[in-house]
Parts: structure tokens; C-alpha cells; sequence
DNA sequence: CAAAGCAACATCCTATAGGAAATAGGTTCC
DNA sequence: GGAACCTATTTCCTATAGGATGTTGCTTTG
């Protein structure tokens, strides 16, 4: 039973621990950065011969994967990719984002340590030299900055529970952001920095202020992207 | 390979469309009762045997409720039940849910339907037929009812991802709540008509106010418990 | 020409078997 | 008497095979 030395070549990165994390982040990854396309369907022996595993191990990422909210399985038809967000989801999105996000800067602001502020002051100061890099490239880079600041913000608020549901929020987002390049990074740089600078100051208020302002400015400059194609709405249970 | 005949007679509820999706419902229902004590090994094996089933629906059904919270996975030792909230876990489940709740009463004050208002009104009026039974049973039966009105209310807020994030927030209380009887049945209903009352009238402000009185009164309800045993910390990773 | 029915196909879902790792217990050595 | 090492067992993890179901395309009929 030869299934050891066929392991090699394979496209997955090194192995963590057990197979099933590996396949998890691989198919996160192929979902996050649209290889597979929103709203298409996974064949799950497909991604199995392409990941060289058994479809178990595939089966229970794809499970943990709809509970993130990744995909979705209908009963007796298989899994398929979550579709684009709808502008009502995106609202929605970012009226819950509104809510958690603010919470979690002004808790940042007052419980963080002194470490941890340095942490986000840098962080927010990095922001600038994702200039380099072209199209896709630079697109994705920033868009992986942002989301690692408003996690590092979410990480040092002192909340596993309001951590863990801010995260849960951004992957959802990543099934809007990454097919429309938006062009606001140097104000989002700004506003990083203005969070940053509040948190860093300890002044709670000021520093949920300025991250719902920044939510705010982001979520409209995201809004033209629904005139520049058709509004997929909301056709994920075509029966 | 006579593998239908054997299906009957098993404990499991009648199916619902997929065997893995029933599989996950009676996990689920094993771990909320604490059949299934909080912080113990669960050997897949012998609950594949219990069940009735091959262990590979049990594995997804696992994999689903890790990302719930309701089991840990540690990568080559097998699954845990979560273990019991230690005194800050509580806390911090509570300060969430005072700002996710909070949020929840008052969009539903400005979002809900006649309808539904009625429906919220019924609810917490239903409430007080839950004097008659004994222990157990009448405790169980408080929860629920208790669950079924929170959760109506982030249902009706019109915000699907509030309503999950509130959702799964529920599912850790479960982790503390049943171990330990409380004696605020009646106080619990007032302030739930307190809450309806606004909803129906369509007060946003008042209804918020209602439920973060109402969620920091049974805190205070709840606190007792951490008194009566001892506090089981964080044993959760012992190497 | 359109719609309904039928059949073939593809896919998912479940069951079973075997290899590998970690845990637990006993033994031995210090 | 205690600690470390080794061995045996248990358990998890992965792979493969077969049955049931949904889906799709074609044919036939009105």
C-alpha cells in the first residue's frame, strides 16, 4: 500500500500536525483567495486526488469550514462555496463590524500592556511600504495588513469571545474584498494610525471613535464596487 | 452486508436528512445535558458504538462542533469535552453578550413586524407555566424557555450575522448554567416582560436598557455558583 | 415545438480495515 | 523511596470499497 512516497511534490505546504489542519488551511486558502470561485461547487473526491489525500480528512475541513461560514452544504447535493455578499450582507456586515470592532479598540485602549501597544504602533506604522508590489500582488498584501491589525486590535482587547467573533467577521469579508481593488490605502493608513495613537494614549473613547470612523470611511470606499458589476444578490438556494 | 436492519431500535431521534446532521444533533444534545461531563475524553469509537454509527459521520460531526466551541480537538490525542467556565470566562461571556444583546433588543424594538412582536410578547408571557415539574426537569425546562427568547429576539433583530454571533454565545452558557440551579424563575420573567413590552412599543432605547438590566441582574444571579464548588480554573491544556 | 417522463451517469454518503502515534502501567536503576 | 525508561495497549488517523440518491441529458408524446 504505497501511500507514503507518493507525498512528495505535493502543492500543500509542510505538514502541521495532524492532516486534517493541513487540508483545513489549504482549502481556506483556496476559498479566501477565490481558486475556488463564490457560489461554485466542490467536488470532494476532486479536491482530494488535487490534494493527494482521502476524501475524510477533506470531508472534516469542509465540515469546520461550514461553520465558519466558508461554504455550505445542502443535504444530499455537497458542498459549495459561499457566494459574493449581497449589498444587504455587506450592510449587515459592516453594521456588526460597527458594533464589535468599537468595542474591541476602546477595550484595546484601556487593558492592552505597554508591549502591545509598541505592537500596534507598528503595526499601524508598517502599513506604508506595501506601495511596492503591482495589481494583484499589491492588493493582496494590503488587504492581509488590514486584516492583521484589526485582529492584532482584536487579540489585545482581553476578550476570547469578542475576539473569536471578530475573526469570524473578517473571513466573511475576504468573499467581497478580493475581486475589487479599492484605492483608499494611503487613508487607510491614516486612520490606522489615528486608532493606533488612541489605543497607544489609553483613551478608550477616542479610540472606539476612531475606529468606527474608520469603519465608516472603509465601507464607503468598498460601495462603488457593487455599480461595477452585476449585484449577484442573493441566489444561494436555487432549489 | 446487512447494514439497514440494524438501523432500528437505535436512540437517536428519526432522521432528518443526512445521517451526519442527526449525528451532530445528538452530540450536541449529550454535551448541553452534560451526559457527556464537561472536560472528558470522547473516545469516537465507542461513540460511533453508542450511536449506531460508522465513526466516520462522527468525525464531521465533531469537526462542526469544535468550531462551536462545545468540544477541543488536541491534534493527536483526540477530542475533549469543553470544560466548565471558570469565573473569568463567565464574565467575559457576559460582558459580550451585554453589548451583543443589548444591540439585538434594540434593533429588534426598531426592526420587528407586528407579527413578531406578538410572537415576543407570547413568549415571555409563556414563561410562567414553568413552575410545575421538579427539579431537573423544571430547571432544564426554565433554560430552554429562557434560550428560546434570547434567541428569538436576535432573530427578529434582522441581522443574520448578530443573530449567529448571539447564537453561539448561548451554546458556551450551556457550560455552566445547568450545573447549578437558579432561583430567579420569576424575577427572570418579570424582566423578560420588561423587555417585550418595549420591543412592542417599539422603543429601541428602552429595550436595550431592558436587557442589559435584565443580562446584568442574572449575572449577579448566577454568581453564587462559583461559591458553591470549587473553581475549576483553567485546567484545560494538561500537557 | 414544448413539456413531461425515463434512463444513465456522476456524486455523495456510509462502512470497514490497517498503520501510526500517544498514553498508561510496570519495571528497573539510582 | 523516587524517578526515568521501556513496553504493551488503546486510540486516533487515513485509505479503500460499495450502496443510495440527486442530477442531467435524451427521448417520446401531445
Amino acid at each position: 500500500m504505497a501511500q507514503h512516497e507518493a507525498r512528495e511534490g505535493r502543492l500543500r505546504p509542510a505538514r502541521r500536525l495532524t492532516l486534517s489542519e493541513d487540508v483545513y488551511e489549504s482549502i481556506k486558502t483556496l476559498v479566501m483567495d477565490h481558486i475556488l470561485p463564490p457560489g461554485e461547487r466542490v467536488n470532494i473526491d476532486a479536491l482530494a486526488r488535487e490534494l493527494d489525500v482521502s476524501p475524510t480528512p477533506v470531508r472534516e475541513a469542509l465540515a469546520r469550514l461550514e461553520a465558519d461560514g466558508l461554504v455550505r452544504k445542502r443535504p444530499l447535493s455537497g458542498y459549495t462555496t459561499t457566494p459574493l455578499l449581497s449589498r444587504a450582507e455587506f450592510d449587515d456586515l459592516f453594521d456588526v463590524r460597527l458594533l464589535l470592532e468599537g468595542a474591541t479598540a476602546g477595550r484595546a485602549a484601556a487593558h492592552a500592556s505597554t508591549e502591545e501597544r509598541q505592537r500596534i504602533t507598528a503595526e499601524a506604522a508598517a502599513s506604508i511600504d506595501v506601495e511596492a508590489g503591482d495589481g494583484y500582488r499589491r492588493h493582496a498584501a494590503f488587504t492581509a495588513l488590514d486584516a492583521t491589525f484589526h485582529d492584532l486590535i482584536a487579540e489585545v482587547a482581553g476578550s476570547p469571545l469578542l475576539r473569536d467573533s471578530v475573526t469570524r467577521l473578517h473571513s466573511h469579508l475576504h468573499l467581497h474584498r478580493l475581486y475589487f481593488p479599492v484605492t483608499g490605502a494611503p487613508a487607510t493608513n491614516t486612520e490606522h494610525q489615528r486608532i493606533a495613537a488612541a489605543i497607544a494614549a489609553g483613551d478608550s473613547e477616542a479610540a472606539a471613535e476612531a475606529m468606527r470612523a474608520h469603519l465608516t470611511a472603509a465601507r464607503e470606499r468598498h460601495l462603488p464596487a457593487f455599480d461595477q458589476l452585476p449585484d449577484p444578490g442573493t441566489p444561494r438556494d436555487p432549489v
